[in-house]
RNA sequence: GGGGCCGUCGUUCAGCUAGGUUUAGGACGCCAGAUUGUCAAUCUGGAGGUCGCGGGUUCAAAUCCCGUCGGCCCCGCCA
């Protein structure tokens, strides 16, 4: 008996119609002679009604109901009677008089509640995720899910975009994360690695004259795991051949408006704010930007280098820089509060954390006051008032910037300056283009070793690389990253030039991604994209507390999974067969 | 690899910080009965826990100590 209707539909205007539903029991109320069910299935829920006086056979046999049967039933949609309606619920006004119950299947008594606003743990939750999906919360994060990718698909299609699959089975990427690795039985001893991202195959794709490509690409990093970070995640991915920055830019900000708007009617601001990679670091600390509130980091330097205190002037002397936070109302800070700031910033990196309290007249209330000129440094931090917290860090600007800019969050949730309700994107720009690694003696690709440099910063590859400035753009909203992208390099001798500086041999270059050079010799053109985190994405727009919301079968922080139980040992035979043997010393591991 | 928090009937939470008050308790769920208008239904009764696991201290451990397993958050890592 095939349903007419699903759960969610029917209203006044079905009264009289006879109907047929079908669904999950989600709860029961039994009052002897007349029994209740809500019957729920995706679209919502509709109250069933078993009337011992008018078909008493049903109503016997409603007896048997438990939660999350399955059932199916035939009845005339009636009004409810006087006075019963529930206005709570779309169907709330009608109910289902029962002429006929199939059940299709029974359930066993439930390991937790299903009900949105009972907290179960999310190990319970995990392990049971069929049951845990059919939550209408998880259903409307499902289905958000599946809007925003079609709104992707539709806006990319309407843009002459096309969707282009590339390889699972690949090969391994140096300078990257961990790859996961696939062993090949017909290639023994040699591997596959899962894609990080599509990266070298979304160029090869321009290069051969795909012109505009995008893909729900899947990608692979055996990294450790975050409330935002999984290791098999989903992004957005983007290519595009004779553009530039602006272009992507441009393209890619329209397309999140209309994400937002579609889906919770949103309204983005036009054109997003950009703020470049320098400034990012500079007043945030971070090159992620939480915009949704202010606390910026203010430069003292040049009040540091005249004032007493030996420990700014010499922070100074030495090439590095003295910043503060102003923290609005911090005067009441108890001194064991000032302390755990002091314990903090030395667990981010600092040598130890200065703090000066502004009293209600203004003075200066602080072991350290002796040292400063009040009037100087009232000019030097003209946001500072009285009743206000100043906490500085003197020290090499990227220790500064880490440790000031992962106080200010944690003062920002601390002292709840963040508006949940804000929405605050912006693009970084004008990233450098390596970073110099002193443990391994080297530069490193801040980005990645195929992002172009500015043509202008173009000669300083020769002279200064730490200067390079690339053509790299971040999205960020409310502080995290929600993807990255560049210009890349098509000209094979500036590619050959960055695997040069990169550290990375000719040889290497060769076996590793000889194909691109190749590829780059054989007529490439311009081209650049974009990747972004479809998680993450959702994860915000569904404002849940972690990706794992907003993916369906998410692994646990030790990268496994709960209902599975994946990874798990597999049969000698199977490693056999593969060339492999494990050097794991696991009770249950077949060795 | 490192730091922190958590683990008690099916679920959720109390009890732990003063070791004995506990035969480990409440609520929800479950089982049985009652109930013709509920929608967090109600009423009566009942079942259900080796306090994650192992070891130690003690006359006595859910409670203190050590280890271990699992979950979460963070650092490292994530070009």
């Amino acid at each position: 008996m095939k349903r007419s209707h699903h759960c969610g539909e029917l209203s006044l205007d079905h009264v009289g119609q006879t109907v047929t539903l079908a669904g999950w029991v989600a709860s029961r109320r039994d009052h002897g002679g007349v029994r209740f069910i809500d019957l729920r299935d995706r679209y919502g829920l509709t109250q069933i009604v078993f009337d011992s006086e008018h078909e008493p056979t049903v109503h016997q046999l409603a007896d048997r109901l438990r939660n999350e049967y399955v059932v199916t039933v035939t009845g005339k949609v009636t009004l409810r009677p006087e006075g019963s309606a529930n206005p709570h619920i779309p169907t709330g006004a009608i109910e289902i008089r029962t002429t006929s119950l199939i059940i299709l299947n029974e359930a066993k008594p439930l390991p937790f509640a299903l009900d949105d606003t009972i907290t179960t743990s999310e190990t319970l939750r995990l392990k049971h995720r069929y049951l845990d999906l059919r939550r209408p919360r998880m259903q409307a994060l499902l289905q958000l899910r599946s809007q925003v990718s079609h709104l992707v698909r539709q806006y990319l299609h309407a843009n002459q975009f096309i969707e282009v699959e590339t390889p699972i089975l690949t090969k391994s990427t140096p300078e990257g994360a961990r790859d996961y690795l696939v062993p090949s039985r017909v290639n023994p001893g040699e591997f596959f690695a899962l894609p990080q991202s599509p990266q070298l195959f979304k160029q090869i794709l321009m290069i051969g004259g795909t012109d505009r490509y995008y893909q729900l690409a899947r990608c692979f990093r055996d990294e450790d795991l975050r409330l935002d970070r999984q290791p098999e995640f989903t992004q957005i991915d983007v290519e595009m051949s004779f553009v530039d920055q602006e272009d992507i830019i441009n393209l890619i900000e329209h397309m999140v408006r209309l994400v937002f708007k579609e889906t919770k009617n949103i309204d983005l601001p036009t054109p997003l704010p950009r703020l470049s990679f320098e400034d990012a670091m500079g007043r945030y600390g971070t090159d992620k930007p939480d915009l949704r509130f202010d606390l910026q980091l203010q430069d003292l330097s040049q009040f540091a280098a005249t004032c007493d205190f030996k420990v700014f002037r010499s922070a100074v002397e030495s090439g590095g820089i003295v910043k503060a936070l102003v923290i609005p109302g911090g005067n009441d800070f108890t001194r064991n509060r000032i302390d755990n700031l002091i314990d903090t910033a030395k667990e981010f990196g600092a040598k130890g954390l200065a703090w000066v309290k502004v009293n209600e007249e203004g003075n200066l209330d602080s072991s350290i006051a002796k040292f400063f000129n009040a009037q100087a440094l009232r000019e030097a931090l003209p946001s500072a008032q009285p009743g206000d917290l100043l906490i500085f860090v003197a020290d090499q600007a990227p220790i500064v910037h880490q440790v000031l800019g992962r106080l200010r969050l944690l003062l920002g949730e601390e002292l709840q300056l963040v508006d949940q309700n804000r929405w605050e994107p912006l693009w970084v720009v004008d990233f450098p283009m390596f970073e110099y690694d002193d443990a391994a003696k080297r530069f490193v690709a801040l980005h990645h070793p195929f992002t172009a440099p500015h043509p202008q910063d173009m000669p300083l590859l020769e002279t200064d690389p730490l200067q390079i400035r690339t053509q790299a753009y971040d999205l960020v909203l409310n502080g995290f990253e929600l993807g990255g992208g560049s210009i890349r390099i098509h000209a094979p001798q500036v590619q050959s030039k960055v695997f040069d500086l990169l550290n990375i041999s000719k040889t290497e270059a060769r076996e590793k991604f000889g194909f691109l050079l190749d590829a780059l010799e054989s007529g490439a053109p311009p081209h650049g994209g974009i990747a972004l985190g479809l998680d993450r994405l959702v994860m915000l727009l569904g404002k849940t507390e972690s990706i794992r919301e907003v993916i369906p079968f998410p692994k646990t922080q030790k990268a496994q999974c709960l209902m599975t139980e994946a990874p798990s040992p597999v049969t000698l035979e199977q490693l056999q067969e593969l060339s492999i043997r494990t050097t794991a010393k696991k009770p249950d591991s077949p060795l």
